[in-house]
DNA sequence: TGTACATCAGTGAACGCGCGTTCACTGATGTAC
DNA sequence: TGTACATCAGTGAACGCGCGTTCACTGATGTAC
C-alpha cells in the first residue's frame, strides 16, 4: 500500500490534529482577528496543554503561514469549482464575494492590512498564480473589449506577472480592474463602511462589476 | 483675553503633551501597526514613566480613539486644501493618494481592516461627512455624466447618507465610484499586492481615476 | 507470540517578557486672601 | 509681597494577566528481532 507519502496510523493522526489547529485558529481569527491569534488559546480550546502545539508548529509565525497558504487554496479552489460549473467572469466575481463573505476574517488576512511584522511565505505565490490564470481565463473567455487602452500599451511591455499567459493587454488590463474594483468595493464592505449609509452592498457590488463585464454600454 | 477656551500655561502644556502623545503613538502605528500600539512604550519614548499617559488619556482605546479622530481630520483638511487651490475631482483623487502614500498605516487605521474588539467613536461621522461634502461638490462640478445608471435610480431613494447635499443621483454614484475603486487600487498598493509584478501603481490609480472622471469616452 | 528498544505525543513547571491599569505618594505650580 | 491652601503632573511599586517558548519528563504507540 503506502498511497500517498504518508499513511501510518500515527501519520494520520498528526494530520487529523494539524487540522483541528488551524479549524480553531479561524474560530479564533474570525472572532478577534488575526493579530489576536494565540497559541496557548488554541490548545486549551483544545484541551491541550500550549506546548503541546509545538509538535504541529514550530512557532506562531509558523501557524498564521499555514492559515495564509489555506486561504489562497481555499479561493483558488472556489474560483476553480466555480469556473468548472461554467461560471463566466460575473459568475466567478460572485464566487468571490461569496468566498469573502463567508468568512470576512480569511478574507482579510490575505487582501487587509498586512500584519506588521509578518512576511507572506514564497510559496503563495504558486496558489496565487493559480488564482490568476483562473481569472485570466475567464477575461478572455469575454467578448473582446476592442479598443486599446493607454494602459494597454504599459501592459504590453509589463506582463511578467501574467504566469506566462498569452493574453492581450486589453485582457490582462480587464482582470486588473476585475481585481482592483471588486476589492475595493468588497473590502469596504467587509469593512462595515457602508453600514449606517442604508446602502446595498451587493447592488454596488454588482455595479461595479458590470461596470467590468461591459465598460462601455 | 482667554481667547479660545483655555489658555493658561497648565492647560497650553497639556495640549502640548497631549500632542507629543499622540506624535508618538503615529511613529509607534507607522512602524508596527496600529495592534502594536502600546502606552508603556510610548512613555518610554517620551521620558516619562507607564501610569503618567493616564493624566491625557483614559485609556488605551482613547487614544486610538483620538488618533482616528487625527486622521480623519488631517484626510479632511488635505481635500479642502486641494480644493481650496483649484483642484478638480482629478485633483482630489491624486491628494487622496498622496495623503495614503505618507503614512499607509494611518491610511489603515480608517480604510483597513478593522480593529478586533474596536467600535470607532461616534463624532467621526461628522468629520467624514465633512470628507463626503468636499468630495460631493467636486463630483457635481464636473461636466455631468448624463445618462442614468441603474443604480441611480437606487439611488435617488437612498440618499440619505449624503449629509443633506442635493445632488441628482448620477452624481452620488460617482462619488460611489470615485470612493470604491481608488480604495481598490490604493489598498492593495499600499499592501504591497502589486510588489514583484513590476507595475507603476500610480499608472493603475490614473486609468481608475480616469474611468471615473471619463466613464464612457 | 514475546521481549527489548526506539519513537514520539503530550504534560507541567518554569523563564522572561510586556501589557493595561490602580494606587498611594511627592513635589512643583497656580490661586486666594 | 507673603503666607496657606488647592490643584495637578509625574513617580514607583504593585496586581494580574497572557503571551511565546524551552526543557526535562512520563507514558503510550509502533518496530525489530
Amino acid at each position: 500500500m503506502a498511497a500517498t507519502g504518508a499513511n501510518t496510523p500515527r501519520e494520520r493522526y498528526r494530520t487529523q490534529v494539524r487540522a483541528e489547529i488551524t479549524e480553531r485558529a479561524w474560530e479564533q481569527i474570525a472572532t478577534a482577528g488575526a493579530s489576536a491569534l494565540s497559541l496557548n488559546a488554541i490548545a486549551k480550546q483544545m484541551g491541550m496543554s500550549g506546548p503541546a502545539l509545538y509538535r504541529y508548529f514550530a512557532s506562531r509565525d509558523e501557524l498564521i503561514t499555514e492559515l495564509v497558504r489555506e486561504a489562497y487554496r481555499s479561493l483558488s479552489e472556489t474560483l476553480r469549482t466555480a469556473s468548472a460549473s461554467g461560471a463566466d467572469l460575473g459568475g466567478l466575481g460572485h464566487a468571490l464575494r461569496g468566498w469573502a463573505l463567508a468568512d470576512p476574517q480569511r478574507y482579510f488576512l490575505v487582501y487587509g492590512t498586512p500584519i506588521p511584522g509578518y512576511h507572506a511565505p514564497e510559496d503563495t505565490t504558486a496558489i496565487s498564480s493559480e488564482i490568476m490564470t483562473t481569472l485570466l481565463e475567464a477575461c478572455t473567455a469575454l467578448a473582446p473589449d476592442g479598443a486599446a487602452t493607454p494602459l494597454g500599451a504599459y501592459l504590453e511591455d509589463h506582463r511578467d506577472w501574467a504566469a506566462g499567459h498569452p493574453a492581450p493587454p486589453e485582457v490582462l488590463h480587464r482582470f486588473l480592474t476585475f481585481w482592483t474594483r471588486l476589492h475595493g468595493v468588497l473590502s469596504l464592505e467587509l469593512a462595515g463602511h457602508f453600514a449606517g449609509m442604508d446602502l446595498d452592498p451587493a447592488l454596488l457590488f454588482a455595479a461595479e462589476l458590470d461596470s467590468v463585464l461591459a465598460p462601455r454600454t
